[in-house]
DNA sequence: AGCACTTCCTGATAGC
DNA sequence: TGCTATCAGGAAGTGC
């Protein structure tokens, strides 16, 4: 499931294919993935643009266009970006919409469980992406710093991996790399957020950024679905340490690793390490 | 306001 | 082998 790394590795691909690229036609084959305006409406207010840049809000993908508007994406699940040279879809399965580009390239949205979101939206329509424009620090960045960390861990009693996974507290943080960086923390992931010391929140702020890095550098964690744009898997799935590794010895210790359901996610940990 | 819980969605997989 | 039940989880919505 595509989590900062992954999509961050995705802007990175898309980067260099897009960027001065004209759209020519813009195709949407299941509407309601389209969350904003109405999708006759998407299609055309992306027609006869040109893409700017990418960047990336959290795990929002954000094209901008030459007119100050924004083509937004979220991956959600199983969504996937392609870029096509020759723009042929050939090899891609589940394509939900499609951007013809005037030199005959393309760009494919393919998602197997079709939980993605697509948007074009102007400047003064962002706030209707809440989420997006309330995202909080994202790790590697220096608003993400352990002072920061410990206060707004401080002021939440919720357990600790559902605090994690709130965007708006830290930005781009998902399922896979919020339990690594739990074992890497030593911290448990049903502890109330508010529990943590300063040099817990010290240890977390590291293997948070940690976690992060590595998983950037080996372009991803790609269990099933993951591609980025250019149809590389990720490197990442290798080096779990915890994540979907139930039953299995863990690295340090090899007590056997624990799975529990906190929030509704799956959420694996070391019953001997962690605390 | 904060938190827990539910819903959406369907392909892949486990189990019989 | 083939069928069915279960699982996967990000974010929005609901209700306490």
């Amino acid at each position: 499931m595509p989590e900062l790394p992954e999509v961050e590795t995705v802007r990175r691909s898309l980067a260099r294919h897009i960027a001065g690229r004209e759209i020519m036609a813009v195709r949407v084959f299941l509407p309601r993935l389209v969350k904003w305006p109405e999708s006759d409406l998407f299609c055309a207010r992306l027609t006869g643009r040109t893409i700017r840049e990418i960047d990336r809000t959290g795990k929002y993908l954000r094209l901008r266009l030459d007119d100050a508007a924004e083509f937004i994406v979220h991956l959600k699940m199983t969504g996937e970006l392609m870029f096509s040279a020759d723009g042929s879809s050939e090899g891609m399965g589940f394509v939900r919409a499609e951007v013809r580009f005037r030199d005959g390239a393309a760009l494919f949205f393919g998602d197997a469980r079709t939980l993605g979101a697509l948007y074009a939206l102007r400047p003064e329509e962002l706030p209707r992406l809440a989420s997006m424009m309330a995202m909080g620090p994202e790790p590697l960045t220096e608003a993400f710093c352990p002072a920061y960390l410990y206060e707004i861990a401080r002021g939440h009693r919720a357990k600790l991996k559902s605090f994690l996974l709130n965007q708006k507290y830290i930005g781009g943080l998902g399922n896979i790399y919020a339990d690594e960086a739990l074992f890497r923390a030593r911290l448990r992931p049903g502890r109330p957020a508010s529990s943590l010391s300063r040099a817990e929140t010290e240890r977390l702020h590291e293997a948070i950024n940690e976690v992060i890095r590595e998983g950037i550098d080996d372009g991803g964690t790609t269990i099933r679905n993951y591609r980025d744009g250019e149809g590389h898997v990720g490197l990442h799935q290798d080096k779990l340490r915890v994540y979907q590794r139930t039953g299995a010895p863990c690295p340090v210790c090899g007590t056997p690793i624990k799975r529990v359901v906190i929030g509704g996610r799956g959420t694996h940990y070391c019953p001997k390490c962690q605390k």
